[in-house]
DNA sequence: TGAAATGTTGGGGCG
DNA sequence: ACGCCCCAACATTTC
């Protein structure tokens, strides 16, 4: 790997005359923006009579590949599914033996500390022990999940304390593993055990056609009528939520997980965008920029339709009066306060019994577990049942 | 990929 | 023994 710094027109082209390169080749990406900048590209060096080849390594089929008869986009998810279903996925392409263009030793890229890039201050040591980069490594955790939670997938991946999810996402967003290699490796196995993750692996799919389709989405509601909806503004609330210390137990360990690791479990995600849309009224745009900013897995099409699925604007999203109960998620979903203690460690001591409302429990307790209210852990900022309340009505406005 | 409010049922306490 | 009430427990409707 080399580096260098410049426009990438520029470095480009820069290296194509020093190297007199014939071809470029590289993987299609799907975002909006850098889809555009790569045709760009490709135009530009055509022009200079340069070979272009572009592969497909991002998606399982390409986002334009799957649409309805009369030739529109999908807008919900199960015909998606059904009909991507019947399509085949093409195996990956095998890894090239040999590539004979010249010498690594010849290449002059700058190193990486050159670039100025690498923080100061030591701030991701947390993120390096958990996550470990590289084809290798996604491959190997592949080959784990499949030997030791695929079966147990749908019965296990919506609880944050059990390891039950593949941890693929990394890799997946980075893209230093090929989706088809984790397709083909995975639907090796009986299709009861497989087809729960390839669904998964769908929706991914179907998020980038939906952004292909709508990619003013990252931005704008993809249902116009929220358009005019009043979000709040209150940077007290959102730092509250950021930081973990909002009083609700698993939104807190969600959001502590998430600046620790840059991972969060898919259900929390689920419960702390909920919290922030509907329990603070605060923008799903604020809350996906967030995560956008810190999840190493950040995924600019999964990460919109997440976020437009549980504000309610998105097309096949939940309906508008769908609000999560933080505490009944909590004990749902972590009804031991396994994942809670992991997170918020001031929690430690409570009893399982309050674990999901410290609020609720006797002074005494508090006073054992060695919390004081306000002090160590929060107060709930909002209340439960008044946001509810106050997120239906303002909900109910718009339809 | 919800939760709360409301409705229904049936067992048990009690006069 | 019987009817009445209470209220879980479950089902349905509503937000």
């Amino acid at each position: 790997m080399f580096f260098d710094r410049g426009t990438y027109e520029e470095v480009l082209m820069n290296w194509i005359n020093k190297y007199d390169a014939t071809a470029v080749y590289w993987n299609r990406n799907y975002d909006p923006i850098k889809y555009h900048k790569d045709r760009r590209l490709a135009e530009l060096l055509h022009e200079q009579g340069i070979i272009v080849k572009t592969f497909e390594g991002t998606l399982l089929l390409e986002p334009w590949r799957i649409k309805k008869e009369d030739g529109s986009p999908y807008k919900v998810f199960t015909p998606y599914y059904k009909a991507h279903r019947k399509e085949s996925v093409p195996p990956p392409i095998p890894r090239i033996k040999e590539i004979s263009v010249f010498r690594s030793s010849e290449i002059l890229g700058l190193y990486l500390d050159e670039l100025g890039l690498l923080p100061k201050i030591q701030w991701t040591s947390r993120l390096e022990e958990k996550w470990l980069a590289g084809e290798y490594e996604g491959f190997r955790k592949l080959q784990a999940f499949v030997k030791n939670h695929l079966k147990s997938y749908t019965h296990n991946r919506d609880y944050p304390s059990i390891d039950a999810h593949s941890s693929l996402s990394p890799y997946l967003a980075v893209g230093s593993l090929s989706i088809r290699s984790v397709y083909h490796f995975v639907i090796q196995q009986a299709e009861s055990v497989a087809e729960p993750f390839i669904r998964q692996l769908i929706w991914r799919d179907f998020s980038y056609s939906v952004l292909l389709h709508f990619p003013e989405s990252i931005q704008n509601p993809l249902q116009a009528k929220f358009t005019k909806f009043q979000w709040l503004e209150n940077q007290d609330t959102f730092s509250a939520w950021t930081k973990g210390l909002t009083g609700y137990p698993i939104v807190d360990a969600g959001m502590r997980e998430l600046w620790e690791t840059g991972f969060m479990h898919n259900r929390v995600r689920m419960i702390v965008a909920s919290f922030l849309t509907k329990h603070l009224l605060l923008s799903w745009q604020k809350g996906a920029y967030w995560f956008w900013d810190t999840l190493i897995d950040a995924d600019i099409a999964n990460n919109t339709m997440g976020w437009q699925w549980v504000a309610g604007t998105g097309l096949d999203s939940a309906p508008y009066f769908r609000i999560f109960n933080p505490t009944l998620q909590g004990e749902k979903f972590d009804s031991n306060g396994e994942y809670i203690k992991k997170w918020v460690p001031e929690l430690q001591m409570l009893p399982n019994q309050y674990i999901h409302e410290p609020d609720k429990a006797p002074k005494e307790v508090l006073l054992q577990a060695g919390i004081i209210l306000g002090e160590n852990y929060p107060y709930p900022i909002v209340d439960h049942k008044a946001s509810r309340i106050r997120a239906l009505e303002r909900y109910q406005q718009i339809k």
